[in-house]
DNA sequence: ATGGATGCAAAGGGTTTGCAGACGA
DNA sequence: TCGTCTGCAAACCCTTTGCATCCAT
């Protein structure tokens, strides 16, 4: 997703209002590259509007996953959905121990990963998840 | 996973005990590739055991998978966890349409899916998800 | 002022837990 | 017989729905 400013003018010309819950989420996913569940994105625009519901953030972050600004990830290791600001093609590292998620750039030629047999299926696009341990875990391994 | 011997020979060397219920999960699960929900497994097992819970069935597919004899993957497309009896190292390919799954052999080389920045992650394994459209799809979008 | 947004409560889907009775070893 | 398994009910987590109130436009 875009800046808040691009969000607010996104929302507008679709005839949906900027209320302060709104722009604190917008302002909250643009510099965000954790992956946050619903959960976290609660908790942490409750920090600045501390009435705000769970409803609301669900409701935003719906909005939002629609109109193709937000990517909603599952991962094997967790059951909650983890929304992701950065919707260029890209990959993702996840940690086994920990289940931190950072995205990882493709490289020019990975758009076509090799696929020996695609059983008649037409491609659109391939996805690659890494699963090892972040720094922190490997030394906590210990 | 293995056969249903094998899988029954798993469980008694544990001390686990091999009921009706139990083999008529193994023999539907060796010998399926689709992929099924905890649901649908019950749904199909149901057909021979009437009478079988929901939750027999959970409680025996969680522990093929704690035994790592069947994978649980999740997708972007679906809520529910799908059952993989294929535990070699795979990709998949899923259908945008139907969210049929589907699994594709890996090439002998791909084990190491070039990344450009691992930002210190110790990588463990690669997994790709092909996202396109399955033949039955393809047509049916005329 | 007016219709969309908020936030409460309640329902929903998928899964896990607790436990009495059943049954495999 | 003994200890595990089954299957019911209830609880659980995450998410969606219904609705009265509120507020951005």
């Amino acid at each position: 997703m875009g800046s808040v400013d691009e969000m607010i003018r996104l929302f507008r010309q679709r005839g949906l209002r900027i209320t302060p819950q709104r722009r604190a989420i917008f302002a909250l996913l643009a510099d965000d590259a954790s992956h946050p569940t619903a959960e976290e994105v609660y908790q942490r625009v409750r920090q600045s509007l501390p009435d705000i519901s769970r409803m609301t953030v669900y409701n935003t972050l719906r909005e939002l996953v629609s109109f193709g600004e937000l990517l909603e990830v599952e991962t094997d290791l967790d059951r909650a959905g983890r929304y992701d600001p950065n919707t260029s093609h890209h990959h993702h590292l996840l940690c086994l121990r920990c289940h931190a998620l950072v995205d990882v750039e493709t490289l020019p030629d990975d758009l076509d990963i090799p696929l020996p047999d695609a059983r008649g299926y037409r491609i659109v696009r391939s996805q690659v998840t890494y699963y090892g341990y972040c720094p922190a875990c490997q030394q906590a391994e210990d």
